[in-house]
DNA sequence: TTCTTATATTGACAATCATCTATGTCTTGG
DNA sequence: CCAAGACATAGATGATTGTCAATATAAGAA
């Protein structure tokens, strides 16, 4: 599990990464879980690429995979953060939420930050 | 599966998201599948910090999990093109590889663009 | 060479997940 | 009220995955 004794000549004492809160890392992960999917991924490129809110018939359309999969597939995205739903009639628009795409681009750049500053 | 005719009055017809090569969606989604686990997540951020190659015993001592599983998630991070490694001796340095962030900050670019453009 | 240590690999197992079929819910048209 | 359609939910199943113990590999020390 872990080393007995530092080894000398080994390496210097670690940083400590930028501290993040717990529920805080939750969301970017299930951020990351909800884009770790080619047919999720593809579907929410193809709800973000709209300048209206698309109908879920349109994504049923589109998609070689059965209606209640899409439906599997938005609630991850809309649970996620990722998109948001309304609703008029029977239909069900979905349109991009920008919470969970801003929550990554913070992580993001946090990562790549030169300085470790803590985010929220 | 799919809508026999497109209802009246639902919705307009959508517009194509930005055409992507297969091989890159597949590498994107490589990246988000290796952040898209709690410990690994934190494993990169740990390497991230680092402003030195960080030694994986380090990783090891650090994180409650098992070498063999620390060893793991080291490769997937790897192949995702989030880290690489170098060897000193019997010892193996981690530091950030910057191919994925980029890769994933180019695809979120392209999300967030008003103006649909083609990505490599 | 032989022993010790750092890291990687293998094989197994439980948990998670993407998908499907079947069914439920709810809204609208007739 | 009833039938049809849009979407969601439930349950099942096969595939993937995170983890561990055991073992392999490889490098340096004695």
């Amino acid at each position: 599990m872990s080393t007995k004794v530092r080894p000398t000549n080994c390496c210097d004492v670690p940083v400590e990464p930028p501290s993040l809160a717990a529920e805080t890392r939750t969301l970017a992960v299930d951020v990351f879980k909800a884009l770790a999917d080619p047919t999720r991924f593809e579907i929410f490129r193809f709800v973000a690429a709209q300048r209206e809110p698309i109908c879920a018939c349109d994504v049923v359309d589109r998609f070689q995979v059965s209606q209640p999969t899409i439906s599997h597939h938005m609630k991850v995205l809309r649970d996620a953060g990722l998109i948001s739903v309304s609703r008029r009639g029977v239909w069900a628009y979905y349109a991009v939420d920008q919470r969970g795409l801003a929550l990554v681009q913070t992580v993001l750049d946090s990562l790549q930050k030169e300085d470790a500053l803590a985010i929220a």
